[in-house]
DNA sequence: CCCCTTAAGCAGGAACCCTTCATAAGGGTT
DNA sequence: AACCCTTATGAAGGGTTCCTGCTTAAGGGG
């Protein structure tokens, strides 16, 4: 029915599972001693013992100083999180934020790029693109395995820009094949409200929720939808535009009102302090803001509803009354919270969505056709046992070890 | 990050991975010889003999006459559909109907009971059981490996009912538990229109489109989301109620005013003759149907909208003024078609529910902890050859199966 | 009746995993 | 300082699975 591949097994696949299981196990965690390994995996302890000795080499893993314990203290080994980085781009009308991660999300170094004037279409890649540079060279040890630019607009599953308002001059580029041929990576974009559903899924209020609403409201008011873990985009990637239906109001004075950011966040204040017209000002933003939100809630049914974006500054003001709203329109209202994450949730949105390519080329044994980008892999860079090479199943890598070593 | 097991794999494992490789090459399919099938799943010939032979032994594929070639004559084998049937009831307020289908999906034989006045959640449970029973009694050769009863309401994911207008007894009632006591095999629930969209994707209008809304209007109107290729439910099953919210006008007297069955089909018909009453009343209706269907399309960006239940009689004549106003309402309008399927609609979604679950338990190597309904499996049947067991592992019965070989 | 083509069957070899037993390396105790 | 206890490490043996190469079998066509 799917894609899947019909293909079935060497013994060398069940290698490459066994290689996977172990990573999975230490991925994350703290250092983990062999027989704790064994234990987690279910494998013997000699198979987990060769495997690490595998993953050591290909440099994924590293053993590192025994605990304390009683008996025979037993070697430790954790997972390499600065075996590669990656990168999440965020860009805007006048500056553009780059985040570098490792491989287990902790944040290496930020840095942000200002863009004056109105910039041509190279221009404004040339300036992300030598700002990443800039970034990499402080860490020239590092591998970058993956990069994700988020882009104010709508964005296809290809990574094309379909429609930028805000970014016009990047109105049909296809952004992740350019992106690709800069560092040699596998490169994508992605709308920018749905890397900040991403980064809420990963950090922020949506933790341990698989299916919610992210509504980001700033200059104008889109939205995303996380339905089963996953983000969905929709056919081209148009999904939670519901703006577009007049009648439920979205593009109305109620909310225009309360837009303009500067006077934003004095009415919230104002409200807070009990000031009536205030209250008035924001009850009936919210009463037209749920009423959209609404129609989205019923149609798909989801755990909660997060709001983000420029107006999420109002917190607990504004989704007090969206709760009470929202639970008078709603058969079965969702819960609904402000975004605590502050300006840097795109970035880390694209951070995660790199990291999720990683993961799935890490973990996915079978070989994985799925969804991958334009992918010039460059010069292989010989393979040195700390830099493992990223684009190869786990095994390919493992067997050309082997050979190397038996000659 | 989701509920993957660690465990990796003994040699078993790769076994199991090759059997489920040869299964999925022959499903569906032509029967097919050894050579065929080695290229078809990239395994040695020899290993596909192999493993055919186990598949052949538990019942699950068999040798079928070989055909002409020039060369030996290759013996040939096809996956047995008859190795286990499902069975699908679509629950109505008067009536049940029943479909038992092979693993190929092929429809055995339908059945229909009657319940006249107000039947005792009791009276309906046993009535829909003693119908499925003496439709299996006409087939004792099969084993039927699941079953799935379609309701009229929400459902949620355990398979209990939250909330039925129409069969107000069952509220609040187990049903898939019940329903798994029936037989010993693994019984699902699942609301009716989610039902149809499962139809529609695999044998109506709906195939090929991974996602789409499924509108399903009688005498109230719901709608049924398959996002992703998969059936999105939402937290309490109520995804796609979007007529709760009273301003798009679905709860209002211009829907109402069509949905009476019986003069609906007459409005349709003067409409199509040119009738100017008739074609403005149908135009009315389309609007406002439009206009909850465009709330929908805007959130999920679907590539296909499919009209069915009473409604879908009207085809062109209503899905026309259809495409019009949801090119009106949205940036991105979908795919707009007329279900083509006749009554058997939601049976046949409960078919297709019960098969997937067979497919699952088949196709996925890893012990597959996902999902598994109450599950009282009763007394093994002594596994015979020809009736493979159902709820294991293959691996473990090609274990139990050599152990008998060699003593 | 012989030749050609294709399939089936039978070793041989390699990769992988598991279990078992002996050995090593610490800490605590006498 | 020597001994014991605990736990980890290392090597050997056995079993399963897969692949490759070779020989044998079973048809059809000239």
């Amino acid at each position: 029915m799917k894609g899947q591949a019909l293909i079935g097994g060497d013994p060398a696949v069940l290698r490459r599972l066994n290689l996977e299981a172990v990573l999975r196990a230490l991925r994350g965690r703290e250092p983990m001693t062999t027989s704790q390994i064994s234990k987690a995996s279910s494998l013997s302890r000699q198979t987990v013992d060769q495997v690490l000795d595998d993953l050591a080499r290909l440099g994924w893993v590293e053993e590192v100083a025994p605990g304390k314990s009683i008996g025979r203290p037993a070697r430790r080994y954790r997972f390499r999180a600065d075996a590669g980085h990656v990168l999440g781009i965020d860009v805007g009308t006048h500056s553009v934020l780059l985040i570098l991660a490792d491989l287990d999300g902790k944040l290496i170094e930020t840095r942000r790029a200002v863009l004056d004037g109105e910039p041509t279409r190279e221009e404004r890649l040339t300036t992300i693109r030598d700002a990443a540079a800039g970034l990499l060279a402080v860490h020239p040890a590092s591998r970058l395995r993956a990069l994700c630019v988020g882009v104010p607009g709508i964005v296809d599953g290809a990574g094309r820009v379909r429609l930028s308002t805000p970014l016009p001059e990047w109105n049909g580029l296809d952004l992740a094949a350019e992106a690709s041929g800069w560092f040699g990576c596998p490169a994508f974009a992605e709308n920018d409200a749905n890397l900040a559903a991403l980064a809420e899924h990963w950090r922020g209020a949506a933790q341990g929720t698989d299916d919610f609403i992210q509504l980001l409201t700033g200059h104008r008011t889109g939205a995303a939808l996380v339905l089963g873990g996953r983000l969905h985009r929709g056919r081209t990637g148009a999904a939670g535009e519901i703006a577009g239906l007049a009648i439920l109001g979205w593009d109305g004075s109620d909310l225009a009102d309360l837009r303009g950011e500067a006077d934003t966040a004095q009415v919230f204040a104002a409200a807070a302090d009990g000031d009536p017209a205030a209250v008035e000002r924001v009850d009936r933003f919210a009463r037209t803001y749920a009423q959209g939100t609404a129609a989205m809630v019923l149609t798909v049914n989801p755990d909660l509803v997060v709001i983000s974006g420029g107006i999420s500054v109002a917190g607990e003001i504004l989704a007090d009354p969206m709760r009470r709203y929202l639970g008078r329109l709603c058969l079965d209202a969702p819960e609904v919270r402000a975004s605590e994450l502050g300006v840097e949730t795109v970035a880390l949105g694209a951070v995660r969505l790199a990291l999720d390519h990683v993961d799935r080329h890490l973990f996915d044994f079978r070989s994985a056709p799925e969804s991958q980008p334009v992918d010039r892999a460059g010069a292989e860079p010989a393979a040195a046992p700390s830099a493992p090479s990223d684009e190869r199943p786990l095994n390919q890598d493992v067997f050309e070890l082997r050979r190397a070593a038996t000659a």
